[in-house]
RNA sequence: GGGCCGGUAGCUCAAUCGGUAGAGCACUGCCCUUUUAAGGCAGGGGUUCUGGGUUCGAGUCCCAGCCGGCUCACCA
């Protein structure tokens, strides 16, 4: 930053920061020996009276963010802000001494202070500490966000998060309750005997999704590494070393769109269990659900962007069911199960859907699919554009085509269909398990079929991965397996319309600076 | 990447049909020893995102660009 770039703002807290110098105090000090946090403070001293306070005389050191200041001539008040809280303070000339009354003098919003002193309550009853000594931490030479409508502008927000973070105390909440979804997964599967482990992020392949990848360089081997778009792979061959039972929390990173439910790196939650099916995934899955939202909200039901959602009943739809039951009336008669699975029919109803949803107002989602696909993605396809938005309460999806899951097991009965199922709550994906394909001759194959694919121009389309073969050629027991978005899940436990919100630092446009 | 919307003081926002850029908070000075959106008095602060254009005159109209939001495409 030039000097004629400086605004008036920023010279006039250097100037304070130097006539603070100029009392002789330490300017950015090494430490302050707290006594209590502001948390602290409030916790164990909320309840006591003005008489209690003043029979006990509670001498504290405290510390915080400067957010208010209320001067009234040879004494004053002003909040402290910290750990989510705020505490106030009474600063008077005759109680801290005429040099730290001159400190409080030229105090501004959004300085560290360091305060000791004892606790009493104001006139209005306010919890206070009494100031017999401050002590400066350090300035803010820059001003903060407007005191009562914090600080609005989204893009401020997401690129400047500390300031977020300072004038908005619903942002702390979000990520506190964050931190406590992935303390109560984490919880939750050690509890049932899950070992947490770490596989690769770079990857010579990136397997396990179908997905396009980022590219990155390994200089000392001079070899071309993906950032994963799963662990699936990995935390497979543990299964087949006998880990029997595995999960990774760790970030996914995958190069595309940006939207309110993606970012290009998110975290994921993947789990494994040997000698188990989708259906015991499933059965877990609302036992994990259920356990996590206990744990974050005390509740099994929250609210959720308009919606009251609760985990108490988990509905279990069919892809080709759910793509019936949602069907638009107005988009003529709904399709049939048998016709679900005909190519010709399932043109028949894209095209009808399409025409109908090209009529409603906005632009609501179009069947986008090539004509060539497989059956197995135009119906997926269809049911995403019909189904998806509409699945609020959770809902378990079953049954996938096989085209579209090139790792999971058939189903016995019907070999166009796998044993797979995605979970859905307020209309976003938020799991997706199935019984693991581990016939080694099968998911050459599925490799193969998805090289087709590939050739064909399909950028997600999954790559072949040979060593991953091999392992299931040393024989891997039944397995369940599943990932868990746990950004759109944080979305859901804190009232989250955008992914952005949830995450601390979401990726935008870096800043042009001259 | 396409479509729509937006960008004005540090922050939150106004500005009529194209006619002198405003308010609140924040900031500066003075007064004030229990206030809390403290109060009183007096002040300062603008490349209206950037660059072109139209016009006697542009925050406002036109073109291009930058950044963001929503949405579609892509995807989880």
């Amino acid at each position: 930053m030039s000097s004629s770039e400086i605004s008036e703002l920023v010279r006039q807290r250097q100037r304070k920061l130097q006539a603070i110098a100029d009392l002789g105090v330490e300017l950015y000090p090494r430490r302050w020996d707290f006594s209590h946090t502001l948390p602290q403070i409030l916790e164990r001293y909320a309840s006591r009276t003005a008489e209690q306070l003043e029979a006990e005389k509670v001498t504290v050191r405290v510390a915080g963010r400067v957010m208010a200041l209320r001067p009234h001539g040879k004494a004053g008040f002003a909040h402290l802000a910290g750990g989510g809280v705020r505490l106030q303070i009474y600063v008077r000339v005759d109680a801290v001494g005429e040099r730290d009354f001159q400190l409080y003098k030229l105090l501004d919003l959004g300085d560290l202070l360091g305060v000791e002193g004892y606790l009493f309550r104001t006139r209005t009853g306010e919890l206070t500490v009494h100031a017999e000594r401050l002590q400066f931490l350090a300035k803010s030479l820059l001003p903060l966000p407007e005191k009562w409508h914090g600080l609005a502008d989204v893009e401020i927000r997401y690129r400047q998060r500390y300031l977020d973070l300072m004038v908005n105390p619903e942002v702390r909440e979000v990520f506190e309750r964050r931190a406590r979804l992935i303390r109560a997964l984490r919880q939750f599967l050690e509890s049932e005997g899950y070992l947490e482990v770490e596989t690769p992020m770079m990857q010579p392949l990136a397997g396990g999704a179908m997905a396009r990848p980022f590219v990155t360089h390994h200089n000392a081997l001079n070899i071309d590494l993906y950032l994963r778009v799963a662990p699936e792979l990995y935390l497979k061959r543990l299964i087949v070393g006998g880990l029997d039972r595995v999960f990774e929390i760790n970030r996914n990173f995958r190069n595309e769109g940006i939207s309110k439910q993606h970012n290009p790196e998110f975290t994921m939650l993947e789990f494994y269990q040997a000698y188990a099916d989708y259906q015991d995934m499933m059965r877990l899955t609302e036992r994990l659900l259920r356990h996590a939202a206990q744990a974050v909200l005390g509740s099994q039901e929250f609210d959720w962007c308009g919606h009251r959602l609760s985990l108490a009943e988990f509905q279990r739809l069919t892809m080709r069911e759910a793509v019936i039951r949602y069907w638009p009336p107005a988009a003529g008669p709904a399709p049939s199960l048998g016709s679900l699975t005909q190519a010709s029919e399932l043109d028949r109803h894209i095209r009808a859907f399409n025409e109908w949803a090209a009529k409603q107002p906005g632009s609501p989602s179009l069947v986008n699919v090539r004509s060539d696909a497989a059956p197995g993605m135009k119906l997926q396809a269809l049911f995403e554009a019909v189904a998806e938005e509409h699945l609020i309460q959770p809902t378990f999806v079953i049954d996938f085509p096989l085209e579209v899951s090139p790792l999971a097991k058939q189903k016995p009965d019907d070999p166009n269909f796998v044993e797979r199922f995605e979970l859905y709550i307020g209309g976003m994906e938020i799991a997706n398990a199935f019984s693991e394909l581990n016939d080694p001759v099968e998911q050459r194959d599925r490799f193969e079929y998805q090289q087709l694919l590939r050739q064909k121009g399909d950028l997600s389309a999954h790559a072949i991965d040979e060593d991953y073969i091999r392992a299931l050629s040393y024989g891997m027991p039944p397995t369940g397996g599943e990932g868990i978005g746990i950004d759109r899940l944080a979305m859901l436990f804190t009232n989250s319309r955008t992914i952005r919100d949830v995450i601390l630092f979401p990726l935008l446009r870096p800043e042009k600076r001259e």
